[in-house]
DNA sequence: TAGACAAAAGCAACGTAGTTGCAAAAATTC
DNA sequence: GAATTTTTGCAACTACGTTGCTTTTGTCTA
């Protein structure tokens, strides 16, 4: 069955983490895989139910952040975003050189993994560490 | 006197959007043209004093946005940040095609006006509305 | 596999951010 | 300068996010 592949997938994401393996990790590392796109905290919490406190979900993410399981999106409407991460990622560093896409219409959230962030020129004097493109537009499915 | 000319900016400004010229909007705006970078919400409470309502902040600065006087820029942190606009922008439609800049040093963001937003080359499907750039690192100032 | 230890979850309480409705005050219009 | 419109300030409320502490759960080792 398709939902076991996930949970093994999901048991050895967590250990190679060294996460203990518990039901809200599991049940919401679990939505992040059988997701296109990427989900609010709000998501998160309608979505894992009423099984898990509201603090769980935030120490949750927090902790799968940190790990660099998942990493988070600005918006524009001031409400983070957070998708998986691509395995390149490990603790303390994300490497994320992929752009972000936003639906006007579905309102839905999309890493664009094949498309990598341009090199932009900056004036001088100014040093570039990290580069987050947001594109909003109309995706794939809406059109 | 410098502080004068502002005053007429900013007046001048207000009607031109034809909103009423009061004392909060004056001094908010007044925050805006004396700041290179870009302002949060909680820097404008600060800065205004206690002047003015928490409430009449909030309200001024989202008039603001619609009439195209300042711009919102998306950070990681969550905060949203606001600058002014160049003059194209009018009500209900920005033109902001240049990159912002967040300082990881001295946390302050700028509007890099001359930088402009990159062509993005989507999958087949996607339809770009809007490119918006963050890049993050140090600024001219921390270098 | 039971018990000891470490880690995470749940709960309560708190602080801050942002919104709404309404009455008072200020700005604009004529 | 008075009437009308707009904005402000206040109070109350909801939602978001955090922290400390106790209980529960998971992990490790004998």
């Amino acid at each position: 069955m398709k939902t076991e592949t996930i949970d093994n997938r999901v048991d050895i994401l967590l250990q190679r983490n060294s996460l203990s393996v518990t039901e809200s990790r599991k049940k919401i590392l679990q939505l992040f895989m059988e997701q296109t796109g990427a989900l609010a905290h709000g998501d998160i919490e309608k979505k894992a139910g009423e099984k898990f406190d509201r603090v769980t979900v935030y120490r949750t993410l927090q902790k799968f952040v940190d790990k660099g399981i998942i990493h988070t999106i600005p918006t524009a409407d001031n409400s983070i975003r957070y998708a998986l991460c691509k395995d390149e990622c490990s603790e303390g560093h994300h490497h994320d050189h992929h752009i972000h896409f936003v639906c006007n219409n579905c309102n839905n959230t999309y890493c664009l993994d094949d498309v990598v962030t341009p090199e932009i020129k900056l004036p001088k004097g100014y040093q570039a560490e990290h580069v987050e493109v947001v594109v909003e537009g109309v995706c794939k499915n809406c059109k």
